[in-house]
DNA sequence: GTAGGGTTAG
């Protein structure tokens, strides 16, 4: 934003001006200097350049010292109110530490009301020291001082000191209100404090604050953030006039819980209660649609969109880019990423993991180089991309080049997604050592994603060692996954170990563990079709395993030689199939190719991770049909595998 | 006389 050009500093008598002409002055005596830093006013971090410097600061100052010195004596309060809310407004704390010194000096420090307007200001500006030490020397403490520095602890951190001066307040005799509420229950949200959050939930109910929205949208992003949308629901359900805000933090309760098919069935019912969707309504439900590979959803959503004045927002359009690229149509989502009016980190984000996911490494990689070159702010999500496209690239130096380059250059700490793309790309080289060593430097706990990338380069290279060790840790983490103990016992039998196979098949029926049931769907004019591994329900299937045997002898003519290595996962299925491998991403394949034109792309989504075999298969059906095939897990999403897919019934 | 809630990448 240009700053206004007013030059100097105006001396006038200001005790019969209204709060607006007081206001106005100090912007245009303080703020309206050309030598003053624009930065100092944004939400932006300082320029590493070092712009605003000690020298250039006190170049800059000292005209606003003069008004002080010379027009504020005998001021009323709201004069000095105006004055402090102009920092405010600007986040500018050093005009504002200057007021507060000034007000000390006329007896005014510990005003009550001045003083929590200077605490709302150190908070606003990210000083909670300050704040809190001005907060100490108040000696009469209203219940709107305490929240707004329980406000400024939510907004800044440390969240545990907006839970401890919450509880600190009832010992003072205060009783919180439904402002208190949305403040305490976003550090809840922050920290994932469920109990908390259910303790504050119980006072609003005793201070019959449950109805009020704002509170109820806390409440329900509290929920949210600790993996209870049903409770969240519940708050939802109690509030009988919901604005837009509640309904979209609903809808943003379903989408981060893994329920985006209940996002979308709520954004219908909030577009036929009359409310108008919103730009964060569109976020969200666009985002719940790139989880669900609903890509007539999502299109419809765009039409939506574009019909209601939201062609030209960036952050529709950022979760539009997120979407296309997931749904695997990465050429539209460039299209849409290069006509995005500013590209921030998120879009970039977007485009980057979009093409890794779907293996365009290069393009991945040359996005990268592209936004380095524009001077765009790069995060640690970047990188998830970025070593994810060498991951699916298998560009082993590429990889470490840019790791090392992440912590160097960018001193980016690595989290576990980056270490489990770097475990990955190690371990599918070949250099499982090097994998298993990296996972015992790791400065944080390897999750289930760093073994299980461990334990899937295991499988490829056959190395039993290591794949038991990887299994010991699965099974501490994920006891009842039984994903784990197959591929277990699929390296065993590619070894010949079959000793192992008996052990693990026992061990299994002794814990009572079942192996999940792999799902499979595809999306063919609107309609979805879901399949099971040796599924024999859909109304084609006669056609479907026709297909599938007409393409086993078109694979076997082009060199495609099974794998023998999935015993104990496949044979029962195939032998009642006559040895066609029916695993559900296959039948989804046939059924796509026997549906849809020739030349059309097949976007396949599956619950479980796709197995090597079909992973080459798919390879050589591909080549024949000359199909672009693309394949989606999604084995995030918990409930498809509780059963609820079943042939068509998924909508 | 001062204050409040939601959304975006793996």
């Amino acid at each position: 934003m240009p700053l206004p050009s007013v030059a100097k500093p105006r001396r006038i008598s200001l005790l019969s001006e209204s709060q607006h002409t007081a206001s106005s002055l100090i912007d245009s005596t303080i703020f309206a200097s050309s030598s003053f830093p624009q930065t100092q006013f944004s939400n932006h971090p300082p320029n590493p350049q070092g712009h605003h410097n000690s020298k250039r600061q006190a170049l800059t100052f000292p005209p606003f010292k003069r008004l002080v010195g010379q027009c504020f004596h005998g001021a009323p309060a709201s004069y000095y109110a105006s004055l402090i809310q102009s920092c405010i407004t600007r986040k500018a704390i050093k005009p504002g530490k200057q007021l507060h010194s000034h007000l000390c000096q006329m007896g005014l420090g510990f005003n009550t009301f001045l003083a929590t307007k200077l605490v709302n200001m150190y908070c606003v500006c990210g000083s909670l020291w300050n704040a809190h030490h001005l907060f100490d020397r108040i000696p009469k403490r209203n219940l709107f001082l305490w929240n707004v520095l329980i406000r400024g602890y939510a907004w800044n951190g440390p969240y545990e000191v907006a839970i401890a001066l919450y509880n600190q307040m009832f010992d003072c005799g205060l009783v919180p209100d439904r402002y208190t509420f949305p403040f305490v229950l976003k550090a809840c949200s922050a920290l994932s404090a469920i109990e908390v959050g259910r303790k504050i939930h119980e006072r609003v109910v005793y201070t019959m604050c449950e109805t009020d929205v704002y509170v109820g949208a806390a409440l329900i992003d509290m929920y949210a953030k600790c993996c209870c949308p049903q409770s969240a629901r519940r708050v939802f359900d109690k509030i009988e006039e919901r604005d837009a805000v509640l309904w979209n933090s609903m809808l943003a309760a379903y989408t981060q819980n893994g329920h985006p098919d209940e996002s979308l069935a709520l954004c219908s019912e909030m577009v036929l209660a009359g409310l108008r969707p919103t730009e964060a309504t569109l976020v969200t439900v666009i985002s719940a649609s790139a989880d669900i590979v609903a890509l007539p959803a999502g299109k419809e959503l765009h039409g939506f969109s574009l019909r209601n004045g939201f062609e030209s927002n960036d952050k529709v359009k950022t979760a539009l880019v997120d979407m296309y690229a997931k749904s695997g149509s990465v050429k539209v989502a460039r299209t849409l990423f290069e006509r995005l009016g500013e590209k921030r980190v998120v879009s970039w984000n977007a485009m980057i993991t979009g093409y890794a996911m779907h293996g365009y490494a290069a393009e991945a990689l040359d996005l990268f180089e592209k936004m380095k070159g524009g001077g765009a702010v790069t995060d640690h999500i970047t990188f998830v991309g970025v070593l994810g496209a060498c991951s699916r690239g298998g560009l082993l130096d590429k990889g470490l080049m840019f790791f090392d380059f992440m912590v160097r250059e960018y001193h980016i700490e690595p989290t576990v997604q980056h270490y489990t793309c770097m475990v990955d790309l190690l371990g599918h080289c070949g250099q499982l050592n090097k994998a298993y060593n990296l996972i015992k430097e790791m400065k944080v706990m390897p999750d289930s994603g760093v073994w299980g990338a461990l334990l899937n380069s295991c499988k490829i290279h056959g190395h039993v060692e290591l794949a038991e060790l990887a299994v010991e840790k699965l099974m501490e983490l994920e006891p009842d996954e039984a994903g784990h103990y197959v591929i277990l016992s699929n390296i065993y039998a590619q070894a010949g170990m079959w000793e192992g196979v008996a052990r693990l098949r026992k061990l299994m029926i002794d814990k009572g563990i079942k192996k999940s049931i792999a799902c499979s769907w595809i999306e063919v004019r609107n309609k979805v079709h879901a399949f099971l591994s040796g599924d024999t329900s859909h109304p084609n299937s006669a056609a479907i395993y026709a297909e599938l045997k007409r393409l086993g002898g078109l694979m076997a003519e082009a060199g495609y030689v099974p794998s023998t290595d999935s015993v104990f996962h496949d044979v029962e299925d195939d032998e009642k199939t006559n040895m066609v491998c029916s695993h559900s991403e296959r039948l989804a394949i046939a059924f796509g190719l026997i549906s849809t034109e020739p030349g059309t792309r097949l976007l396949i989504t599956k619950n479980l991770r796709i197995c090597e075999d079909c992973h080459i298969a798919i390879k050589f059906i591909s080549k024949i049909t000359e199909r672009e095939i693309t394949i989606r897990d999604v084995n995030r999403y918990h409930h498809f595998k509780d059963g609820l897919c079943s042939c068509g019934d998924y909508w």
